[in-house]
DNA sequence: ATCAAATACTTTGTATGCAAAATAAATTAA
DNA sequence: TTAATTTATTTTGCATACAAAGTATTTGAT
């Protein structure tokens, strides 16, 4: 059989494989803080940059519009920050983190750690290169 | 500010990018199917091994349970193949290609080659390097 | 033989991800 | 200046992903 249709060949596989496998380990380090994993996506933007627009958050995460709207309120709901209208042009929003969100920060600062303890197998070496060869293939995507 | 929490640290968010451009890569690679990726993983397993069990298919694809019952469902409304409870043990049911989808491979065949010219910015050793690296990323999940 | 535990699969409720349509506001063009 | 276009964000409809609960069937222990 040909093996260019083999699951076992597929890149694609393997990145839909992990990346999930990624959301399911975070989940239990993520409950202290009572949120998902894109949320935590969302918040470590805010953490690096705070009160920036909502396209300037897409733009950081990557994370699909329609899906924003949606994890805006619910990290809204949750405290954790504020969207208010610019003054000047009234069709962008500002998202703000209210000082609980600035607080769950610390709480956060655990979390890498835990999540690199799973990683024992591999060498700080072996990562590196990895995330090398993934920002190449990265490029692919984007020309 | 530390390093750990920032975004362009993440190994998950990488994953996590890649593995959605992935998916939006494929959607115009299978219109001709009129299939979605997970449903396309799930063919690619099928046409390696037919006449497999359920619980043999979420083996081999790493797909949640739940949306394999959906999953499968759609493609036997497409047509593609058809699921027949066990004769020995009823709890299983075994998944078959149908005529339609085994004809579908052959369409399939000029998928894995247009994806792959996306990557002409990758040598082909960089890509067995990143496959060797992400395989043992993946073992570190596993323990 | 019978009841508890395990197995195979489906269903449910919540949270995205994707594409496309819809809104609203600002900008540009005629 | 008014209409057409562009920009920023939300909404909609469909397809997963996840965890957990539910169903049916089989196996295992007593």
């Amino acid at each position: 059989m040909s093996e260019a249709l083999k699951l076992e060949n597929q890149l694609c596989h393997r990145f839909y494989t992990l990346s999930n496998a990624f959301t399911r380990a975070y989940r239990p380090l993520l409950a202290a803080l009572d949120i998902t994993y894109p949320q935590y996506v969302v918040m470590m933007a805010l953490w690096e940059q705070d009160d920036v627009t909502i396209a300037g958050l897409l733009n950081k995460t990557l994370i699909d519009g329609g899906a924003m709207s949606l994890i805006l309120k619910k990290l809204e709901q949750k405290g954790l920050l504020t969207v208010k209208q610019d003054e000047k042009d009234k069709r962008v929003k500002k998202v703000l983190l209210t000082e609980a969100g600035r607080a769950a920060k610390t709480t956060a600062e655990a979390v890498p750690a835990q999540m690199l303890c799973k990683f024992q197998g591999m060498t700080a070496d072996e990562a590196r290169q990895l995330v090398t060869l993934i920002d190449k293939l990265q490029g692919c995507f984007q020309s």
